[in-house]
DNA sequence: CGTCGTATTGAGGAGGCTCAACTAAGGTGG
DNA sequence: CCACCTTAGTTGAGCCTCCTCAATACGACG
């Protein structure tokens, strides 16, 4: 199928059979969402939309990386999410969006309005099971995040964050060891819950301690996965 | 409708006319949850199923609080939710929970095998579109506590915790000044991903400056609510 | 090659964590 | 019914980590 078609996969609630492999979309399903929406191309540092703006669209990745962020009245801003490709975007409350995102990199969108959408996924019952597993992966994604930033040690949450990045990154890519780094050291410290000098010194002590070496600001390599993976996981 | 059928709420996707009620579970959809599921009654300290266990229902909180949480390599526990009235839980990944639920309170459940659940949401579109939202905003509400245990200051946070406990009781009974607070402190110390000591002192924080009283360990009283609410929004 | 925003490095201070002792409350059995 | 025991919660002291502020270095872009 071509690429220009929107598309999304999700790990499912049951597991039939010994193998488990994603949930994808159907091409038939790719069509008809493709046929709803329209396709976005956007540079990079767009504002796809502002937090308590009106909602009329929900929005899938085809390619690039998105933030998802709040405003909070300090000036700080909390960072809901970072969104890779094929994720889901724009889920709305009462009609409007609760965070504001932009563009980390060029990306192109697809744009589902919620008009034409809704009475679709009334209608097609099997298209909206992917929606609900997809919506359902994002929910444990947030889980998972919480505890991440629940977390105390900065060295620990930052490795945390490159297993995540690397999760992301190997599932396109087979090279699982240089991992880049589209988003700035900024964004990766609102990620993180933690200062922007907080990040950078955790990112020394990676390097210091022979786990991680960062070639330039944009691509991480790891060295010594088991390492990374130990103290991602510990706490 | 009869209390004994399942049910639940949500913040609906759009906003249609200017009055924007919960999206609510027909009468019909309730018989129908309530035919293939099953009530289950179990005392305060039950653990409904734990983590990495055989996933094969949903289960939707008919009344009564628990806990969902996650054991950490340390012995440390992180609380991925508390969990009230008209919640869902039970969303597994790959036929394996991910976390593990305990009742704090006596609970009633209504348990939905998968089995059937899944094959009924995929007839019945109407009635998926309702977990659907019920998902996302369970998602919204993930987030917003990201941002609550990304918060540096542990009164503002116990403030968070606070009005949104008020949030949950108000929807049941008038009063909203005495907020009911059925779990332990350990249980609030996890919540807000700070130590008993510091959930202590925070408390007591709270009521030196006259916000709040804590009538017993259980009661918290709202002496202050502008104070309270302004802790709680900033950052 | 200069300029401006982004990132790093350093010093000092605040806040929460840990450890430890004490107190309160709940549950059990005599 | 009360004494005891066990668990949960509070209080205090010291330490550790991250935050803040300030200065410097880097790098993207014109």
């Amino acid at each position: 199928m071509h690429d220009s078609t929107p598309h999304f996969d999700s790990i499912p609630f049951l597991n039939t059979g010994e193998i488990t492999e994603p949930t994808l979309l159907t091409d038939d399903q790719r069509e008809v969402l493709a046929r709803i929406g329209k396709r976005l191309k956007l540079p990079a540092r767009t504002t796809v939309y502002s937090e308590r703006t009106r909602a009329d669209s929900v929005f899938v990745i085809v390619e690039g990386v998105l933030k998802s962020y709040r405003e909070l009245p300090s000036g700080k801003r909390a960072m809901s999410a970072l969104l890779f490709r094929h994720d889901i975007f724009g889920l709305a409350e009462r009609g409007r969006y609760l965070n504001s995102v932009q563009a980390i990199t060029p990306v192109t969108l697809h744009q589902l309005p919620l008009a034409d959408l809704i009475p679709l996924i009334k209608r097609d019952a099997e298209l909206q099971f992917k929606f609900l597993a997809k919506v359902t992966q994002a929910l444990r994604e947030s889980q998972r995040r919480t505890i991440l930033v629940g977390r105390r040690d900065a060295v620990g949450r930052l490795a945390m964050f490159l297993m995540m990045m690397r999760g992301h990154h190997q599932l396109a890519v087979g090279n699982d060891r240089d991992i880049p780094l589209p988003m700035s050291r900024t964004d990766i410290a609102d990620f993180l819950g933690l200062s922007r000098e907080a990040t950078s010194r955790a990112a020394k002590a990676l390097q210091r301690r022979g786990i991680v070496t960062f070639a330039s600001r944009h691509l991480a390599r790891i060295v010594d996965t088991p390492s990374l993976a130990k103290l991602a996981a510990a706490v």
